[in-house]
DNA sequence: AACCAGTTCAACCGCTGGTCG
DNA sequence: CCGACCAGCGGTTGAACTGGT
């Protein structure tokens, strides 16, 4: 997912970096700092300019730098930075220890930007829902649901789980699940189009905790204690949809 | 299986501000 | 004060990857 390497016309090697480079350059830093980025990889014995040594080494190389598997807690930080500060991604990544600037700037453009755009849909439900379902013979139907547990959080994209989907009656969609004390419908557009794809979705989404990543990565249990309930983790939404669907028609 | 479009993210580029002679 | 040099920052690019048809 990278440039392939080429030479500029003044010899400068470009594109993406080797292991052995990477291993020069880690080496060197290690063993002698970064005194002068530009004259440093004419000492470490790279063909690159110092600048591409200084992003390589610091988006990259650092012994303390992290990728991917952004926890709830770092996207809800950075959304909240984001807000303060702007695209001032040094000053973001400052309040994060262990991610780059463009570490967070990719972040932010790839996942968090869409979720903040697609409006205030985070915002918790109420106590009453209101969702349409249309039957095989195309008649829309309106209920209300009162769940039993008042605040349910449901995250976005959150596909619905097999046993929501097959309990619906047979041929009958559900449109909309809508906040009815604040007349906004949130849960729409996502939740219909998972109903479509979840066939296709894999059986770990459902089994894997949401804090959960390739570092074995877990929230000790106090840390979860402190998480706004509003910012839940999915096997706590699965129960409102079980319940959800409990409480439909013909059930 | 092949193609295409959308997504992701490492790396590049240009600009800005700080420092020094 | 001014110009040169440098590090750092943020926007953009482009190739690999992924998912849909």
């Amino acid at each position: 997912m990278v440039r392939a390497p080429y030479f500029d016309k003044n010899g400068l090697k470009k594109g993406a970096w080797s292991q052995e480079e990477d291993d020069k350059l880690r080496a060197y830093v290690l063993r002698y700092g970064h005194w002068n980025w530009r004259a440093l990889p004419t000492f470490a014995g790279l063909a690159r300019c110092g600048k591409s040594c200084r992003l390589r080494w610091l988006n990259y190389l650092r012994p303390d730098v992290k990728h991917g598997n952004y926890t709830k807690k770092e996207d809800d930080l950075i959304i909240k930075l984001h807000k303060q500060f702007g695209n001032k991604w040094s000053r973001i990544a400052a309040e994060l220890p262990g991610r780059s600037d463009n570490d967070i700037k990719n972040h932010w453009h790839t996942h968090l930007k869409k979720r903040t755009e697609k409006g205030q849909s985070s915002s918790r439900l109420k106590e009453t829902f209101q969702y349409e379902v249309i039957s095989e013979n195309g008649d829309l139907k309106v209920e209300s649901f009162v769940p039993n547990t008042s605040s349910y959080p449901i995250l976005e994209n959150s596909p619905l789980s097999p046993e929501l989907s097959s309990s619906l009656t047979s041929g009958s969609i559900l449109v909309i699940v809508s906040n009815t004390s604040t007349s906004s419908n949130w849960i729409a557009e996502d939740s219909l189009s998972s109903f479509g794809t979840f066939e296709n979705t894999s059986g770990d989404f459902w089994t894997q905790p949401f804090v959960a990543d390739q570092d074995g990565c877990k929230l000790p249990t106090p840390e979860r204690e402190l998480v706004s309930p509003y910012f839940s983790y999915y096997d706590d939404n699965i129960d409102l949809f079980y319940q959800l669907m409990q409480e439909l028609p013909g059930n």
